[in-house]
DNA sequence: CGCGAGTTTGAGGTCGCTCAACAATGGTGG
DNA sequence: CCACCATTGTTGAGCGACCTCAAACTCGCG
């Protein structure tokens, strides 16, 4: 994904403020890393939380554990995204953040990054950015959640992993594999089913040579019948994406 | 709903800022209001569209056309909301946006806003709030759509009406009713449900004397059976305050 | 080798959907 | 004023997608 497809639906006078943003924060946070282990608890729902962070290596995602035992994941984090960006505006977040794999983070104190925020406009942009991007993202989940079946939540959650890993620059433009370190369990969660249909779900996806998973490993066979299969749920933009790949396929 | 708990969750030092951008956005936004019918289309998704928004009177929703006919309602508005806010960032947004009821409603062009937006710290933070706002709603919506059973997203509902309506100050504190100008429909498609099951679903609320709905009138019979209905899908701010409510009522 | 975490498969149940019909409501034109 | 119609709400019968419970299998690991 280059910098433009990357900002495509913001206002053109922004997308100069939001690559040099882009670039400051990446400065700001430098040194700040950390190594975190699979399945530690980034942040804890409900408690004074003051960082941001920015991810460098490895997935992790917002879940919410609700009090009978059911959970649901919110979103899910990947390189390059920041994360609670918010940290700046609220004391605490009503829900966990737990790396899924190994992974490597910066974080910074809200005060430093709210410093920067204050004094640097494309600081500024390149947060709201981030947020803006998320409450899109959540926008289009809550659209899989509500109208979806289960095979189109699977592909449509699948199409995004690609999409994002493609545009962090984590696999290749033209890569149709990945590694997605999610068990059926946590996928489950996520996709709002139980972790015993979406392996079925998975089977069906196997046997019509569309998408095989083995050991972590996403491997896409047949990309365009996965997005016919997810086309009823994405946006208006993303439809508009893929009705013009097709064409160029025809011609 | 107080001021205070209306930012509950913020950082102290921002409240101030809060409260005094929340005026300054009024005054702004003041004498610009139009009158709206009921249905109609306020935003077209994927067109360019200059305007932020404040609610003043009324509901609307933004909702996302299937290709297949299928609706889901993402967001609900009503009075005291801004929204669009985006627009200042994006050029165009993947959604419609509707009115629900009859609305009067105040706009300004992004660039007015954006400018203000850039010159007082007051009105940048009111309008960041409100993003915030509107994605800790949509985290809480992705759980009762993910995890929820129909009767507890009802419940959740509303609930969320009830406190937000409570909140803007349309109802007085103590009031246990409220106008939603929703039809089944509508409801079912914010629900992720079809019509007729959001029938059934309120025809044994109504019979087991919890909540009444005729002609647009909802009347909470009893709000603890309710509450304890949707307490599983409230974030862990909500199910505190609940728990202290009931701690109360038992003293 | 045995253990635990994750995956896979089967059998049966249920929640919410589909299709169909009818009742209430309100607006419209004759 | 009433006949008509469209919209919304209500109810029944049957079905299917997804869930529950249970068990076997795989594989890495101590």
């Amino acid at each position: 994904m280059t910098e433009s497809s990357r900002y495509a639906l913001h206002r053109p006078e922004l997308i100069g403020s939001l690559v040099a943003g882009d670039l400051k924060i990446a400065n700001a946070f430098q040194g700040s890393a950390r190594r975190y282990r699979a399945h530690d608890l980034l942040i804890e729902g409900d408690c004074d939380h003051p960082y941001v962070y920015r991810f460098v290596e490895g997935w992790a995602c917002r879940v919410r554990a609700l009090p009978d035992g059911r959970d649901q994941c919110i979103l899910i984090f990947m390189p390059s995204d920041l994360f609670a960006v918010k940290s700046m505006f609220v004391e605490r977040h009503p829900d966990d953040v737990r790396t899924l794999s190994d992974c490597l983070i910066e974080r910074l104190h809200y005060r430093d990054l709210h410093k920067l925020y204050r004094e640097d406009t494309d600081v500024a942009n390149r947060c709201i950015w981030q947020v803006i991007e998320e409450e899109r993202r959540l926008h289009n989940w809550v659209v899989g959640l509500g109208q979806g079946s289960a095979d189109e939540r699977v592909a449509m959650l699948l199409l995004d992993f690609h999409a994002r890993l493609r545009g962090a620059g984590v696999i290749p433009e033209e890569a149709l594999k990945f590694l997605m370190p999610l068990t059926q369990q946590q996928l489950a969660d996520f996709l709002g089913l139980t972790a015993i249909h979406v392996n079925r779900v998975l089977r069906v996806l196997r046997e019509r040579e569309i998408v095989a998973i083995r050991e972590g490993e996403v491997r896409i066979l047949d990309f365009e019948r996965l997005r016919q299969l997810a086309l009823p749920l994405l946006d208006l933009h993303e439809r508009k994406l893929a009705a013009r790949t097709v064409r160029m396929v025809h011609d």
